[in-house]
DNA sequence: TCAGCTTGTGCGAACGATAGCACAAATTAT
DNA sequence: ATAATTTGTGCTATCGTTCGCACAAGCTGA
């Protein structure tokens, strides 16, 4: 059926078909032109709406466009064009569950705005140079960077290239715009919560160093504790997941009664409900004995066993800024870094006392 | 710098440079052939290693593209080879942590065999059409899809445009291969389990009749149980969420306690948990009252309040299989679709009522 | 009536890499 | 010494799109 005898064409023998033709069939934007019977160029500029087509052309040509089931070749329009519409993500680790909550909502909202997601790399571990190539094969146009760690390695890659990032949820170095909560107010508003709940002795299950979300979270609260004339209690390193968290809270849950925190700080959310459950395996009621408070609000935060109170991170919006702030440097890579910080909201659920009770 | 004042070659004006050139001074392939005095392909061929070009030329060459920083453009090489490097991934809701444990695994080892991740869609919506494009678009060379939902979709697409597509974690369609746990045995293994462990009310907390993995569990479960003179004492509806898991748990936790089964098997661990919080809520203990078991050991299910007794799925040696499916049809495409089923394991852990106990 | 403008298309050169074919130089066989 | 190989490179077309520029037709105004 497709073009049965080959005609000779007038130019003599024209060598079509390699070894084997790599678009099975599929229809390009010169086939359209020829079923239409005008240029290449015409098609591909009535497919974009160029105005300077006329309304008659442009509409036959789109018909023919969904009859044949034409799909535009994102790689030769990129070629061509230099806009991928790809943006690479890196994205944190998985035992951190806001960070699929994260990917799930960028992935949607990317797509809304026409862009794809292509993965770079995603978990704990480091992330390889040659990984991180694929960023610069792939001609990202912009790249996502949500690891609160390991970002570093990508972000000068980026920079170096020319390649716009975001960080979402994580505090801007150099060459990044970045976007986040309002992590040291969320800190602050958690340490006045607890305090005015009549708490004293405050312990804090905190993230590595290298997080800095967590080191935000940990001088807002710190800063705040300190407004009121109090320090916390201890300071425990939770690692950043659950078990951290839990060993933490077996740690509390050994000290002698008299010398026991009266509220945690988790960080994060897994990390308070690792400590929770420790707390509560070893007899210790939440929030009766201790109450605990946390940063995150991913939804397990909500789960019956816990009823975590918790600061929401505004994940929606944090993904739509971010999103902007890229396209806007996609467009204009003049525009100068920008680091935008969002309020989190105060979610309070049954884990901690509350001033009127 | 470059090119200063551009010398009229023979040919007469060569117009250079666009408005804006797109890759903003990035090496290429003529760049490191000007820089080494040799034509381009002989650099394409000596970055390939190509056995043809001498170890002399190959090692100049590669030493050339280092310094520069070169990358390979995939786009272009795209377009001329017709193969993207890329896999299209179509993933389940991320209320089900397996799919982000999976979505790790996956970006580690696609990396390993030099492949990129496009996420084509993550959630539970429904896929729409133009996002289902992109997989064309971006002529992608296979595609992954785990959702055990809303695939279809996709696969017909997929399948109409020779695109191989293998489903990992779900049983197989026409049109399509598929890699997955053999939950039936899995299903009938755990029904063993329960019943040597002296379990005789079983209730099941099922996922959405949609999800094939789902049913194929129960299946095998049913099954054993009936070959076992038994028969489950009560179905329920999960939804597949810790949410639907937890409100099958209350409904069981008001049955009057001779009503009451004295085991739940949960088709995923995420119900199963729900289930396990809303009976111990109520009161009843697990597994002293009411022994769980459930299907997929999540990271979660370790977790001590849980300790969860599951079949674990081989998720690494899922993926594993599921690439190797998918690249030996993406260089034949003639194979035939091929359905594996990978053995899960027992993972014995406080949930339930064991045999000698 | 003809220059000058608008409007709609076509031409052809990129974009960066690949691969078939041609071909020069070096090596071996006769 | 000449032909037949082998070995290493270069030439060039091609993938599907985009975009600057040229250009033809139709319209307006003087």
């Amino acid at each position: 059926m497709r073009e049965g005898m080959a005609i000779p064409s007038a130019r003599g023998a024209i060598p079509r078909a390699r070894s084997q033709s790599p678009s099975k069939g599929r229809a390009t934007i010169v086939t359209l032109s020829q079923l239409a019977g005008v240029s290449a160029s015409t098609v591909s500029r009535a497919l974009k709406n160029d105005p300077r087509i006329s309304e008659e052309t442009r509409n036959r040509i789109a018909a023919l466009a969904t009859k044949a089931g034409y799909t535009p070749n994102a790689f030769a329009r990129t070629l061509s064009s230099g806009r991928s519409g790809l943006l690479g993500i890196v994205l944190g680790s998985v035992q951190n569950p806001f960070y699929s909550e994260l990917l799930e909502e960028a992935v949607a909202q990317a797509a809304a705005r026409g862009m794809r997601l292509l993965i770079v790399h995603a978990g704990g571990g480091p992330i390889e140079d040659r990984t991180a190539e694929a960023l610069l094969q792939y001609q990202v146009d912009g790249c996502i960077i949500t690891s609160a760690e390991l970002s570093s390695n990508a972000v000068n890659i980026c920079a170096a290239n020319g390649v716009p990032v975001v960080m979402v949820n994580r505090i801007p170095r150099l060459h990044a715009s970045a976007v986040a909560c309002d992590n040291a107010e969320g800190g602050r508003e958690l340490a006045r919560f607890l305090v005015e709940g009549g708490h004293r002795r405050i312990a804090m299950v905190q993230a590595p160093a290298r997080s800095s979300t967590g080191m935000e979270r940990v001088r807002g609260f710190v800063e705040q504790l300190t407004a009121l004339g109090l320090e916390p209690a201890m300071r425990m390193d939770g690692g950043g997941h659950y078990d951290g968290g839990f060993a933490c809270g077996q740690e509390i849950a050994k000290l002698p009664p008299n010398r026991r925190p009266d509220a945690i700080f988790g960080i994060s959310d897994v990390m308070a409900m690792g400590a929770m459950d420790a707390l509560r395996i070893a007899g210790i009621r939440v929030p009766e004995d201790i109450s605990v408070v946390a940063f995150d609000n991913i939804a397990a935060a909500s789960h019956p066993p816990y009823g975590l109170t918790t600061i929401a991170q505004p994940l929606q919006a944090m993904v739509h800024r971010g999103l902007d702030i890229l396209m806007a440097r996609i467009r204009d890579p003049s525009l100068p870094d920008e680091a935008v910080q969002l309020r989190g909201r105060l979610i309070v659920r049954r884990s901690a006392r509350v001033p009127g009770a």
